[in-house]
DNA sequence: GCCAACGTTGGC
DNA sequence: GCCAACGTTGGC
């Protein structure tokens, strides 16, 4: 089983929306680092960190879990959408997405100048400096770094 | 709201 | 295939 991390902006859709959800279409992703993940290595079962980026307090809140393996993003194909891209086709869907699961809330938010002031986490994209990417692995060690520092 | 950093696009 | 221009991300 893998780990991740996944950001979203907590205006948009953050760890409230996804409890009372509970399972939520992971679409929008519009970057091909991301999409290859989502696509090819997230597997049923993984754990992945949701991260609020964009916000007040920028940090890791909560758990889920991959409750579908990658699969075609049709908001790419919808024109009414927002993540609309006129170069998906049905032949060739461009983009993909994952279904993600409410797992659980950390009994503490993790914000981002705490992550980025550990060593065990200093080679996490997270902490990066004008690293974008929205979707990313994340190891055992820096998985159970977090989770201790959440208060897990 | 600002702006640095980055990924993508498209002209050549 | 290069690279300038552009749009976006996301911390601050």
């Amino acid at each position: 089983m893998a780990y991740w991390l996944m950001k979203s902006e907590p205006d948009v859709f953050g760890i409230d929306d996804l409890e009372r959800v509970r399972i939520e279409p992971w679409d929008g992703v519009r970057n091909y680092q991301a999409r290859n993940m989502m696509r090819d290595q997230m597997k049923l079962g993984d754990l992945a960190f949701l991260y609020h980026s964009n916000c007040e307090v920028p940090g890791i809140v909560g758990i889920m879990r991959i409750e579908r393996e990658g699969y075609p993003d049709e908001t790419a194909r919808d024109p009414e959408s927002k993540y609309h891209d006129p170069a998906a086709t049905t032949d060739n869907p461009r983009w993909y997405r994952v279904d993600v699961g409410f797992v659980r809330r950390l009994p503490r938010n993790v914000p981002l100048s705490e992550l980025k002031a550990r060593a065990e986490l200093a080679g996490m994209p997270l902490v990066r400096k004008g690293n974008r990417l929205s979707v990313m692995p994340v190891t055992p060690q820096e998985w159970q770094c977090i989770l201790n520092m959440a208060g897990e």
